[in-house]
DNA sequence: ATTGTCATAGTAAACGTTTTCTATAAATAC
DNA sequence: GTATTTATAGAAAACGTTTACTATGACAAT
């Protein structure tokens, strides 16, 4: 029992008038006579007419959607950001496609080549997993639709970028850390992730500078959802607390963060009396967690935002390879303070 | 500098075959010469040609798209609820088109026509608003494109729902402050829902019942994103528990929750010693909150899942006005103990 | 030699739109 | 009264696909 959507014809058949007409009817753009305008729209009216989005983009050759690819949307990282970049769509009423691309290479080019072919006039990336790809090969499947990459490796001029300042964000955490007297301090990082590298390299400079390398050391943490994340991160820090209590720790996410805390909680560690521990980006976890957490502010909502409006300008202009970098400032809470 | 994407004419000219043979070869469903087949795919691989879906649906009439209508994402319960959605979908290759509805109804009904007109092949709804709307002018627009609610009211039967059984999580949740001697409840709920409906009437029931009704009390609280629900519920508690202290708190969600924490920590009022609290979902941040917060789970990721399979199993069998409910759990945690 | 079968692949209509081109009738100009 | 303009709307091609129908040549059967 398949339905048949009413067209455009049956408008023009009801109305008696060519559908010609009844497409000027709708779109206002040629002169159409008062008395058949209305025979037309009360035809529409009754037969519930909405025109076919999908023929309208394959005659005109443009489109107005807009695909996106994150991982996945349960991390509030990624959900503040779509909301971002919807917000900047709508400005300009344009849709969102989104895929999700589970952090894995292969269903991340699966997801391209879908929105590809579902006719995307533009494509938001802001999956960690991406950089690494092949994007010679990338850019041949995409043609020329513009791509945004969120918080990516700026170095492939063909694309555009929003970043956030992720190395000034480290900097400060690791120099507010020093203030306070904090020196023998653990690194904690995802796994493969431009951003993560960039808080790494930062982090190992750090170390260079202040001759830490014998206290500072560097781990690998979580995948999977939310949940999975904390729970591996947690799983992983437990052994490492109890060999050695170090004076402070700095997480790339606030998940990660979230497994430390429980890690702490379970070895009865305070934080910050006896670790103090600093995450990033900010989201609503870090503001509500026991004890309050330090954070790193990126401002997600606006790294979204930044990024539609980005994808919808090299949509017009043509102009492609732009970067947009967003400041991050420090948020100190309870997780540290004064030793 | 509009940019010509490669049709499928493209690559029979260049393998010097008819479009038709292109067809047959992409899609492997007739019989074509090896030989021929390979001048095809050489063609294929050197254009980098992706056959435009959306004029395969044009023409084969149906679509894998399915529509979604939350009224945010930067919300945890939704994204929870979209993430479980991608996953159904997932796994029969459908795409997710996400639309906004920002809690408003004229913006929630923009959607719909929106999803219709670009030919999705069901439709999700997880949008408070929308219980209230105008069904029946509803389903005009829709036609038989399949609609699954998640946690709407019921009573339409020519629609498909995926319910929480709220009721029972909230009565468990009453019947364990009362069986802590907690008498004195506030009740808090949002603005327009029929999830919030549904707990009303029940917490109506309950203070008949208790005979409750100089003790009891019932306000409506915040709306907008998530830090705005979050900071209007602690203006409204402010004075509220300035006046007077209850016993207990219920929160419909989790971000008023949240609101209720931050009243009480300004008003330096202990949770649970002055006031026990309890949320609703059971998201990641009531695991998290200080106090850590004790709510009902409603498995938000199932709510998706269920719904996913639901629009799909409607769109396979043209069933529809099926129902499904899930259970709820109480998930005790350090915002309630005994008095 | 005629007919029939088979494998292969081309032709053209169709999906639901938009828009150029053309046709009609009415209105204006001379 | 004829010629020209103007307002209106229809016919048909086009967008990128799929597929029913048809055409071709090779081969086997009689």
């Amino acid at each position: 029992m398949r339905f048949i959507k009413t067209t455009i014809h049956d408008v023009a058949k009801k109305a008696g008038v060519s559908v010609a007409t009844v497409s000027r009817v709708v779109n206002g753009n040629y002169p159409v006579n008062v008395k058949t305008k209305e025979r037309v729209n009360a035809a529409i009216q009754e037969l519930n007419f909405v025109p076919n989005v999908q023929a309208q983009e394959i005659k005109l050759g443009a489109s107005k959607t807009i695909g996106v690819i994150v991982p996945s949307i349960d991390n509030m990282f990624f959900s503040e950001v779509v909301n971002g970049i919807e917000r900047a769509l709508n400005e300009k009423s344009y849709s969102l496609l989104i895929t999700f691309s589970k952090n894995d290479q292969e269903s991340e080019l699966a997801c391209v080549r879908n929105l590809v072919a579902r006719n995307v006039a533009g494509i938001i990336i802001a999956d960690p997993v991406t950089e690494n790809m092949d994007k010679q090969n990338f850019s041949k499947i995409v043609g020329n639709v513009p791509i945004v990459f969120i918080n990516g490796d700026p170095s492939h001029s063909e694309f555009s970028f929003v970043l956030s300042d992720e190395a000034k964000g480290i900097s400060e955490a690791l120099a507010y850390f020093w203030q306070q007297g904090r020196h023998d301090i653990l690194f904690v990082r995802g796994a493969d992730s431009y951003s993560y590298d960039i808080k790494e390299e930062v982090f190992k400079q750090f170390c260079d500078r202040h001759n830490l390398h014998a206290t500072a050391r560097m781990i690998y943490s979580g995948e999977g959802n939310s949940a999975q994340i904390i729970e591996q991160t947690k799983d992983i820090l437990v052994p490492i607390l109890q060999e050695h209590v170090y004076d402070a720790i700095f997480c790339c996410n606030e998940l990660m963060a979230m497994g430390v805390i429980d890690a702490c909680q379970q070895l009865q560690l305070s934080i910050p009396d006896d670790v103090a521990l600093i995450g990033f980006d900010n989201t609503l976890l870090s503001k509500y967690s026991n004890p309050k957490l330090t954070t790193v502010d990126q401002h997600m909502h606006l790294l979204g935002y930044n990024a539609g409006g980005l994808v919808l300008e090299n949509i017009e202009t043509g102009q492609r390879g732009k970067r947009i970098v967003l400041n991050t400032s420090l948020i100190v809470r309870d997780s540290t303070t004064n030793m």
